[in-house]
DNA sequence: ATAATTTGACCTTC
DNA sequence: GAAGGTCAAATTAT
């Protein structure tokens, strides 16, 4: 098991330096939903494991000789290039709707948004950013991938991160909308969907491939009950649920590359099936609230035949159990616990693992509620209410709040030292609120 | 003790 | 009847 025992505050750092541009920058759509460059930002920026001295040197403005000793670029350089970064984004959001027929120029914008912070992330040292968000060459006649030589999925990793942004919302904005139409376009016509698995590089029949599994098979195998009493009364197959999408998502790359991939919301497996001309299984998951919150949604991942790096995830049905509560209100600010601080912190990032952290918080401080109202804009509020009360180093222990547009209702404040005490002295379970602050990445080298 | 996974049986659809 | 999807007991993990 791994714990952080002494979270790094440099990501708050960050964004207390950051709080002032991204309220600014920052762009919440009609329905909530935080745009593309915030979420660039949190994968690519908010990575970054410690905060080099030196940059926190010139964070701090200080006049001291820190900066003196470090010849590379000052944290006052790479905030100029997040901003830059920002600002790229935020042109790109202008132009969605008249861009919107145009994949290759979309995608070229979505490449120079993901530069910009690529070179901010080059400047803290990061190699990993290179990695992760590396873009795709663009050939004129296939921007979305399907380059030679390349595999066929995720060639525009920038549009990918995007994807469970998207997943169960059925009333769209506009701006989600238009991601849609981009991530169809990046998946449909030029990946390779998985419905030609006959034959298709396969070396005679079935391989069956054990799925993570780290037990050994027992050698007996106990007879099990012959006859027993199925109840299908309330059962949706999947097929039949409205609401799928389909999408290719990459194994990870560190650690256990067998493990599913981790969209951010927990899912119980409930079955596994080996599908006729498939060399992998089918794994069927549906969410871990289904029985407290009644949660319909499933999903189902199965390795790609031709490309065993790859996944392809169907979504069936929405996860009603984000919807399910007005927790947040309930909670006692300021002296806020230190999981629903981090569930509020985490759905400042719009992030499905956020989502996670709230229902956590859920679970702790109130049963569910019999009258579901939409959680979404509460949880972004409080977000929001919390960045300038981070910001708020001016005055020690002061609580500014910020009416989001958009937000109706109440306003929460959340001094920052409650805050910055939950999330650093809270650590008393397996993950630290920065994990649920940060959760797309990890840095934990299991070989 | 509880939660999650595994896996053969059972059910539904085609 | 075959294949996909789900159930639930057994097993394993936490």
């Amino acid at each position: 098991m791994k714990h952080r025992s002494c979270p790094c505050p440099w990501s708050l750092l960050l964004l207390h330096k950051l709080t002032p541009l991204c309220l600014r920058q920052l762009t919440i759509t009609a329905d909530k939903h935080i745009t593309v460059h915030w979420i660039l930002f949190m994968h690519v920026l908010a990575a970054h494991p410690a905060p080099p001295l030196a940059l926190l040197g010139g964070l701090d403005h200080r006049d001291d000789n820190t900066k003196e000793l470090f010849v590379g670029p000052t944290m006052d350089d790479v905030l100029s290039q997040i901003e830059e970064a920002f600002r790229l984004a935020e042109e790109l959001r202008a132009e969605l709707g008249a861009a919107q027929n145009n994949p290759v120029y979309l995608a070229e914008r979505c490449h120079g948004i993901a530069q910009a912070y690529l070179a901010a992330s080059r400047m803290l040292g990061y190699p990993h950013g290179s990695d992760d968000l590396s873009p795709p060459a663009l050939p004129p006649q296939h921007p979305f991938g399907g380059g030679s030589g390349s595999t066929s999925h995720g060639n525009l990793p920038q549009l990918e991160l995007l994807r469970p942004f998207l997943s169960g919302a059925p009333s769209s904005s506009p701006f989600q909308q238009h991601l849609g139409r981009l991530l169809e376009a990046s998946s449909s016509p030029f990946n390779t969907p998985a419905t030609d698995t006959f034959g298709a590089g396969t070396s005679g029949g079935p391989v069956r491939r054990q799925a993570s599994s780290s037990r050994s098979s027992p050698p007996v195998v106990q007879p099990r009950q012959q006859h027993r009493t199925r109840r299908y009364a309330v059962v949706v197959p999947m097929r039949e649920s409205g609401e799928r999408m389909t999408m290719m998502v990459p194994v990870q790359r560190t650690g256990n590359t067998d493990l599913p991939p981790d969209d951010g919301y927990t899912w119980r497996k409930y079955g596994q099936k080996d599908i006729l001309g498939s060399r992998y299984p089918r794994s069927y998951y549906r969410c871990t609230h289904k029985n407290y919150y009644g949660c319909e949604a499933k999903k189902k991942v199965q390795r790609l035949d031709d490309d065993p790096f790859m996944y392809e995830v169907t979504y069936c049905g929405n996860h009603t159990c984000l919807t399910s509560t007005t927790p947040l209100l309930t909670l006692p600010a300021p002296t806020t616990t230190a999981a629903s601080t981090a569930a509020a912190v985490s759905m400042l990032t719009n992030s499905p693992t956020g989502s996670a952290a709230i229902l956590a918080s859920q679970d702790l401080v109130m049963a569910p509620s019999e009258h579901p109202t939409p959680a979404l804009s509460t949880a972004i509020q409080l977000g929001i209410s919390w960045m300038p009360s981070a910001l708020a180093g001016t005055g020690e222990g002061s609580s500014a709040q910020v009416n989001v547009p958009g937000a109706s209702g109440r306003d929460t404040e959340y001094p920052v030292m409650d805050l910055a005490d939950a999330m650093f002295n809270s650590g008393s379970s397996g993950g630290s609120s920065m994990d649920a602050i940060f959760p797309a990445h990890h840095h934990d080298q299991r070989d």
